[in-house]
DNA sequence: TTTGAAAATGCAACCGATTGCATAATATTT
DNA sequence: AAATATTATGCAATCGGTTGCATTTTCAAA
């Protein structure tokens, strides 16, 4: 194990007996360096395995060319398809990233959100937890002018610039599917109504039954926290009441699929007895019987314009601070568990 | 947006009338540091709202705190699990981490590992992708003498240390199993040969039919990348096969789902007519009808075994040069998909 | 009071890349 | 050949924390 010594742009300014400066200039293209020169440069770095030490770097020039992103967990097909996108853009910018995920605890974002502040990123992105209920975590970007910008998952009153897809649209597109097909008793399983996903994929689910001339019921809505044991809790819920709903969105594709499977379990077909929408598009959705219908959310476009909208606004040809919302648009994706006519 | 002025060690040494070096050394707690002193530097540095610059740290202490991670993919709950039980450790040992996935290609594995090297990580954890076939791209690590520690899909033949679970004999239980439950005939859907995990589970399994006096016949082998079309395709193989194998031992969950989801809708029981059995103990496999027997690896303790012995290498209290590679143990976790003889 | 040791603090040289400004080298024009 | 413009390079300060060694302060022992 011997190890190397470190090169630097000295080590190469010596040997080919020029200065540091030139070098410096030489290796990052710099137009008033000679082509020859820089040619020279380039591939003595190259043969003595020279590495830019980025510290040294960062510290001169007072960035850090990096850009910190917060998810609120990893293991859905959505999120690693977000960040999927911003990777591609960001790499193309020539940024480099940091991920931090929450596991949907406020708490965990909040460190996660000091430690990039710490580690003085650029610009952050940030997609909140299920219980996060201020930002005050993300002030002390405020005030040193870090921007940064929320998606999925955010604040509708905070200031920041926010992406989002028509969650309200998604709910009504859903709850209208479902009448369609002939439900008329149509309950609603969803996640904490503080955040706004919750409540806006809410409001269109009732504004879609109303239009229809459906009475909106509370009782048929439950709000749980979409895991397994309360899914399963949810599903004998359904079960519970009387009469039995014919129908129901479901806010989140896992959940759903346990419901699913719950309902088989008691006996109930799906969709005949009872047709069930999803959410997410998850890889599950396609894997469970029957197919689950869900809403697609374009997972890859909104990492890429979220990460787009955070380099621009940092190269200065363009200003987030006076965009509010961007709204993508999502699709209601038809499979067989919400199809009670045949087609 | 009022950008405020970055606070240094110097703004706290001038307010209290002491020298740059006591402040540095106060803030971290040195020994020859007074009480008091030490008491109000940290005071003023909080009301200043002082952070410390971690370029200027790094560039004189020519390390970085920080681990890099590259691993496959990260939408499968294994590999969650495994970052998971990393983060614990290394955010208990106070190192930062950075998370890299090469999607399962070689060209991006590379492109991260030259990445990380260049972000000068002062050490390595990784789970090679699909198509590595050599571990030149590591070289440069070896050579500074960075250590690299390599996790689950690993090279047997390479150098550094391993941490594995014990593929043959997951391998063996799963198809001990099998032949336990009646099976005579059974079949495998594997990946990659050269991927250890790959032909590890595969000798164990064929070692359990021998011993078992079943023979080994390579024509039950399939192997595939485990998409969902080569799944699909992998299902109707076997169904294909004269006579129809009565098990098989797939070696992935996902792939395991949508093999029971085609063989179902061909109208096969699963396990009258086939028994099977996944790896992973991923969270599909608890939602599928029927529920899937599985192999479950620990992942949270494989991530923080990995990470400890990483961290006590960078300590000096221990090497990871003198190991080679250590064995986690997991289990076959039964469920319905197998379950021929009824308890 | 002097002395010695222990405790606390300061000095100053790093770490390596960047960049405004000055200067040198070369080319072009009179 | 001299003067001017153009191109290429160098000087030296700067970013902010760290650390070996020297120095000062404090306090107890002689």
């Amino acid at each position: 194990m011997s190890r190397e010594k470190e090169i630097t742009i000295y080590d190469i300014a010596r040997e080919l007996d020029l200065s540091a400066a030139t070098v410096s200039r030489g290796l990052k293209d710099h137009p008033a360096i000679n082509k020859q020169t820089k040619k020279k440069i380039a591939e003595l770095a190259h043969k003595l395995g020279y590495r830019s030490n980025t510290f040294a770097s960062n510290l001169r020039r007072q960035r850090t060319n990096t850009i910190g992103v917060i998810v609120h967990e990893l293991n859905s097909h959505f999120i690693t398809s977000v960040l999927a996108g911003i990777e591609k853009v960001t790499t193309e910018a020539n940024y480099d990233l940091i991920i931090g995920h929450s596991s949907e605890t406020f708490k965990k974002e909040a460190a996660n959100a000091m430690n990039l502040f710490h580690k003085r990123v650029d610009g952050l992105i940030a997609s909140l937890a299920y219980d996060t209920e201020d930002l005050s975590h993300f002030e002390p970007f405020a005030k040193k002018g870090i921007p940064v910008i929320f998606f999925d998952r955010v604040f509708e009153e905070g200031e920041g610039t926010k992406v989002v897809i028509n969650n309200h649209k998604a709910g009504y597109d859903a709850a209208s599917h479902l009448i369609e097909q002939g439900c008329r008793r149509i309950a609603h399983v969803t996640a904490n109504l503080k955040r706004n996903v919750y409540a806006d994929r809410l409001h269109g689910f009732r504004q879609a039954l109303l239009e229809n001339g459906l009475s909106y019921n509370e009782k048929l809505v439950i709000v749980n926290d979409l895991s397994e044991e309360a899914s399963v809790e949810a599903a004998k819920q359904i079960m519970a009441m009387r009469p039995m709903p014919d129908g129901v969105f479901i806010t989140n594709d896992f959940c759903a699929a346990v419901c699913i499977q719950t309902f088989k379990d008691a006996g109930k077909r799906v969709p005949e007895d009872i047709a069930v929408v999803g959410f997410n598009n998850d890889v599950i959705s396609k894997i469970i019987q029957p197919k689950l219908t869900t809403i697609n959310y374009p997972g890859i476009e909104m990492g890429e314009i979220v990460a787009r909208n955070l380099i621009n606004h940092l190269h200065g040809v363009a200003n987030i601070n006076l965009t509010n919302t961007i709204i993508i648009k999502s699709d209601l994706i038809i499979r067989e568990s919400s199809l009670k006519k045949k087609r």
